[in-house]
DNA sequence: ATGGATTTCGAACGTTTGTTCGAAATTCAC
DNA sequence: GTGAATTTCGAACAAACGTTCGAAATCCAT
């Protein structure tokens, strides 16, 4: 019994409820990815851990905070995830292919939570969606200025900084749309995806007969 | 007075309802591409055009028929479209290009509806659910022909008939997902972006110094 | 003008939903 | 074991929804 103990004589084990409700989360984001937002039930994702329709209200404080919850922390540790390996070191070719993989990846760790993220993101209202998309963007960043480096355009205001900007669109759309057709045993390993993905980025996507 | 009217002497100018219904469909297309299919009323729809509850099941006889009307009509009349592009005369180069610039004026011009297509696919169901995937499964077939012309590919059970699949994906994601950002205002005209598109499919998106 | 078909409406029904609330059960430091 | 804080529950509520249905209104060829 250290002397921390003493400090905050509480009850009950605080990781319990918080795994309790990581638990919910999960199950929700299951339902959820699903059966859409709307058409989703509170009643049914208690019903799925054998927690009463009271109960989860103990959990969250609405329906909202629910969806909330599911797109805010799946993103943060996204974007948590990513920040370390764009700090790698390496060429600028290895660390965007790091991203793509490291996003290909965690799409396919989390396929419902991904899912949610990508469909439900005008779902939240007010301050929830506020909060989301602040972190979106600094993903966004993120990737941007890995692409950048690519396509060359170090300082803003330049010309091809649209040029860059597309670039990374287009790239947010395939990694976002792998969802709809990804399936590991039919198309490999993330990493050989995401390899094809920057080969395309890299040379084009035409025929060649030459390696490389 | 043709005598094609005594074959057929009913009542009321069929185009006059046929047209109510297409407004009704375009405002529920609106409404649906904001709020969400299960979010979106069937009585607001009527609303809009000043139709009550009771009317609108003169013109669809149910929620989901109204969902798969959308749909279906949407993605034929760009299915339709983008064969007549395709078979147009030109280098392989020029049809894929002009298949980009389709997709994406299309998707200009009906941003609601296309919206809708990307986003409740899955909202359909039993043999709705099967007739709009029918449709989709021709459109995608139409693209990855021309892309497999560009990765070379002719014939199937190719190593590279992998390759060329997961191109065609990549496209897709690219072309879907531009609802997301797209403004005619910012990113200039479609055809514009269809270039970048189609020069990243080209040459890739490095940076380069020399021309083309 | 008439009559039969088409079009429109309003009210009602049965379900389902998110949320609230107070009481019961459970937990844990002492 | 005791007691206060935490956790869980069940019941209830008002609102909103899709759908049905029969009657009213409207239309148009004759």
């Amino acid at each position: 019994m250290g002397a921390g103990t003493l400090i905050r004589p509480r009850q009950r084990s605080r990781v319990a409820t918080r795994q309790k409700a990581d638990q919910l989360l999960e199950a929700a984001a299951a339902i959820i990815a699903e059966k859409g937002f709307e058409a989703t039930a509170i009643r049914d994702v208690g019903r799925r851990l054998e927690v009463s329709l009271g109960g989860m209200y103990y959990y969250f404080a609405s329906k909202d905070d629910l969806l909330f919850q599911i797109q805010f922390r799946t993103f943060g540790a996204l974007l948590a995830e990513q920040e370390r390996a764009a700090n790698l070191p390496g060429s600028a070719e290895d660390r965007l292919r790091g991203l793509l993989v490291g996003h290909l990846a965690f799409f396919a760790e989390h396929p419902n939570e991904m899912k949610i993220c990508t469909f439900e993101l005008e779902s939240l209202k007010g301050d929830f969606y506020d909060r989301v998309l602040t972190i979106r963007r600094k993903y966004y960043r993120l990737m941007e200025d890995a692409i950048g480096e690519l396509t060359g355009s170090r300082d803003r205001r330049t010309k091809d900084a649209d040029r860059t900007r597309h670039v990374t669109l287009f790239v947010f759309g395939m990694l976002n749309w792998a969802f709809m057709w990804y399936k590991s045993g039919k198309d490999g390993p993330v990493e050989a995806v995401a390899a094809e993905m920057m080969d395309l980025l890299l040379h084009g996507a035409r025929k060649r007969r030459d390696a490389r």
